[in-house]
DNA sequence: ATATCACCTCACGTAACGTTAGGCGCAAGT
DNA sequence: ACTTGCGCCTAACGTTACGTGAGGTGATAT
């Protein structure tokens, strides 16, 4: 047996809303309950109970109150309704969106940080920024790089990218830990070969040849230099390396004789 | 050549930042730049830029500042780092689940709006609710249904759902047409047999016989008439019929008769 | 001298409620 | 008769992450 009338308690469980939030709606102008006009007690219908259950529903579809308040009204749903369906889906595919762009990064940190017990923090947000930020750095490097060097690097998939951002990881962990070495120590070149090995595996190249003609062609040419002076300057910004000076210096330096005899 | 410190607005156009959100962080306690002693004003250096970007980036994982605050603190990431991560996790998927309802929801509704031009509304957004709660339903209607009819109502694909549920709206809407005529008037009798029809056809059932068949097994069962009335009550919370109480009671009569002939 | 800048510090506004705090009328227990 | 307690009422502050003025200061450009 329904009652035919509800006080609020009563009306707050049976529809499963707080009574703060009947006493908002009310103010909010949403709802206009009976009063008793002895007490001032509030009392709730059954047409109360279907306008409630309409505006939990817009609710939930992701509307505002103040947008559920004007089109509410209406008591016919015509081709407006539609349009703010409308709105509401793109609306809601772009939360969607950040979401899964954020839910990806943290795998691939949680996946970094199981691999590596120790990461400079510093390092890991850089880290981190470089796979939120993947699309515009795809756009950002698009002009500066061939076609293949390009989709090689940001078609991978998700293992692959995590597979390379640990190996990423541990060269650097290797870089702090040799700093000051001679280049022909053999732990040093060692590391530099193993750099190599990953380039070569990450970009799909057969040799190193392939890998130092691609770059060229880029770089020669007059005018994608400043092309890339910008891509660097953008990319600086993104990006935070996380050796110190003398550490970058000294990288800097085994790296050009590393490559250079070859 | 990058300069060694920034002014705020200079600091915001370097970072992307906006003023006050510098001004609100340094509120926070989240950021703690240098002043000059004469004029009060702020000077940021690269180690602000860092701290900035460590918090945007966990500001984008859906962290809040509060959080962020207690986390940024240490600078080696530990485990503890790790749980944060996963709780965020979990938190950010069942967001996106709440995203995905909504959004499977809005492309049923603007489907049926598309198809038929006027809908009355509390019966859409009945409809909506059905959608939205669909995994509740399932819930409640497993005990009192056989495996068989449960499944194909509730393991339907989204085209099926959209169907079924064009189909319903019809057919109220031919109720409200037919309300008051003979139960064999030609038009009642058809809308009958295409109900009919369509029922056959969501539970893909060969004929008439099976369809009886399986609704008697449960209604038969003493034990089970108890849970079907929970049933009920549940589903009368959850469903809006759209027609008047003289509606209801000429489709319960018709629907008596044409039944009841077979 | 004055207008313009760039900076500063309040401090209110936002959305959707949760959460006290203080007060009123009515019923039951002492 | 008195107190206690319940259910209701209104008012108003707390929350989050800033946006947006308002009003004041010192330095520079005209």
């Amino acid at each position: 047996m329904e009652p035919e009338s509800f006080k609020v308690s009563e009306f707050a469980k049976y529809t499963g809303v707080s009574i703060r939030t009947l006493h908002y709606y009310e103010e909010k102008d949403l709802m206009n309950p009976d009063r008793d006009k002895m007490t001032g007690h509030r009392i709730y219908h059954k047409a109360d109970a279907i306008r409630l259950h309409q505006i939990t529903i817009m609710k939930s579809l992701g509307f505002r109150l103040s947008e559920i308040k004007q089109y509410i009204q209406s008591d016919n749903l015509d081709s407006h309704f539609m349009d703010i369906l409308k709105l509401q889906e793109t609306k809601l595919t772009q939360d969607r969106e950040r979401i899964d762009t954020a839910l990806e990064t943290i795998q691939r940190t949680v996946h970094l940080i199981d691999q590596e017990e120790e990461i400079e923090s510093n390092f890991l947000f850089s880290l981190i920024l470089a796979m939120q930020t993947e699309k515009q750095q795809k756009e950002i490097s698009k002009p500066i790089m061939t076609n293949e060097v390009w989709s090689r690097l940001f078609d991978a998939s998700l293992s692959e990218k995590m597979q390379w951002e640990q190996k990423l990881l541990q060269f650097f962990k290797e870089v702090k830990r040799l700093a000051g070495k001679p280049s022909d120590h053999p732990e040093v070149i060692r590391m530099l070969e193993q750099l190599q090995n990953d380039l070569l595996e990450v970009l799909n190249f057969q040799n190193y040849q392939e890998l130092a003609q691609t770059f060229k062609i880029d770089h020669e040419q007059k005018e994608n230099q400043e092309k890339f002076n910008q891509f660097l300057e953008e990319m600086d910004k993104l990006i935070y390396v996380p050796l110190t000076k003398k550490e970058e210096e000294w990288l800097d330096q085994v790296l050009d004789q590393f490559f250079n005899r070859k």
